[in-house]
RNA sequence: AGGGCUAUCGCCAAGCGGUAAGGCACAGCACUUUGACUGCUGCAUUCGCUGGUUCGAAUCCAGCUAGCCCUG
């Protein structure tokens, strides 16, 4: 039996997981990381200390608030604001991860002498023949959450342990309500929890340290204009929604410029790329490639995304070429890429700088 | 005052005698621990008004009204 800190959110999953570990006989400590703090405290959706204590209580676990809002600012917001500023389209979750939540966690487990950290996350944690920890698609493939993990290093995975990755969201639901954990009926969390209203932009207007890039122009691909746009924060690659341009078809952003302060648009189809370009690499299953190195992966670009065929190709330190056999549509520079082997297990990933289309080759 | 042009959903806009495209916006739904992302559904019995021609008109004709442009 092992002393195990437990990630607590004060959400379903991390309440349904620490009573498992309970039950199973281990030494559980519950521990909410405090990210963030909300105006109105009920908004926060993944550090609420008042539900995650009522439930380590009713557990009888002993439990620990720890203050990491100075990492969380460092770590997670900040570079989601500079990402946004230069046109690009973070990932606040899979940074927040590995740096604050793991990083938070592991210096509790020093501190309270644990042996693991536990989490409600849906994956499993996998050791391959190679000797390398990784994590492995959730049996529930539909809540699978592998790919906001893919940064974890090997220490990390060592130590870490997923109890909810064998088990469907009804089944942890209807555990909790057998055990009377009182979270049971407490619906998912969606979204960044730290932008509870989901409104990016005003988010990131009330919180950057520099002027926010304001209005623009609307471009076609040919460098026509089609009209002004709100300022390149407001704007994803393959947006459709909210462009307000009139052109009698769908229209899509395909590019953001961020120094003609431009967002480029096109047609659905022209959105599709076979081409994009990594760093900002995370190694899990395998061991780092060699520069020239060749594999083949199915590759997700973006949280829900049907993993697709594609050859990695490390083309130079901490850079990687991924082309795929079908184009993909709308790959975002920010988003990660993740690789997974023929088990649906996180061979690695990067953050994708550079996404290139038919046209780009041709020059 | 004379000449020309235009008038189709809140907005942009197809249609050119055969029984109202499309886009934007809006609303609802689905999806969601990245993207105010995506997808689906709904959204003019009616075409400035009044008559006329026709089996049949938003589409042709006449008059009226409004806006724009040119000439005085």
């Amino acid at each position: 039996m092992a002393k195990v800190i437990v990630g607590m959110s004060g959400g379903v999953d991390s309440a349904v997981c620490a009573y498992l570990l309970k039950m199973a006989g281990h030494e559980v400590i519950g521990v909410t990381l405090k990210t963030w703090v909300a105006s109105d405290q009920k908004e926060n959706r993944c550090c609420r200390i008042d539900d995650a204590s009522a439930v380590a209580s009713m557990l009888g676990v002993p439990y620990y608030a720890v203050n990491c809002m100075m990492d969380f600012d460092r770590c997670v917001i900040d570079p989601f604001i500079e990402d946004y500023m230069k046109g690009r389209t973070p990932n606040p979750c899979i940074l927040c991860n590995p740096l604050v939540k793991w990083g938070k966690m592991e210096e509790s487990m020093k501190v309270l002498g644990a042996d693991y950290i536990a989490t409600g996350h849906y994956a499993t944690i996998c050791k391959l023949p190679n000797n390398r920890y990784t994590v492995g698609q959730a049996l529930h493939a539909q809540k699978d959450q592998t790919y906001m993990l893919y940064r974890l290093s090997q220490e990390q995975l060592a130590h870490t342990m997923m109890p909810l990755g064998k088990l469907t969201k009804e089944e942890v639901r209807d555990i909790a309500h057998k055990a009377g954990i009182p979270v049971a009926s407490k619906p998912d969390s969606q979204e960044i929890c730290f932008i509870p209203d989901n409104d990016y932009s005003g988010y990131i207007e009330e919180n950057a340290k520099v002027p926010v890039p304001g209005e623009g122009d609307f471009v076609s691909e040919d460098g026509t204009f089609l009209g002004k746009h709100k300022g390149i924060i407001h704007y994803t690659i393959g947006q459709r929604r909210g462009l307000g341009l009139p052109l009698g078809y769908h229209a899509y952003v395909k590019r953001i410029d961020p120094v003609k302060n431009e967002v480029i648009i096109a047609k659905d189809e022209a959105l599709y790329s076979a081409k994009i370009l990594c760093d900002s690499l995370n190694f899990m299953g395998i061991p780092d490639p060699k520069i020239g190195e060749r594999l083949r992966f199915d590759v997700k670009v973006r949280y829900h995304h049907k993993a697709q065929s594609a050859v990695v190709e490390k083309t130079k330190d901490d850079e990687v070429i991924i082309r795929f056999d079908e184009p993909v549509r709308a790959a975002a520079p920010g988003q990660s890429a993740v690789f997974y082997n023929e088990d649906l297990q996180v061979a690695g990933g990067g953050i994708i700088r550079e996404v290139f289309y038919p046209e780009d080759e041709k020059q």
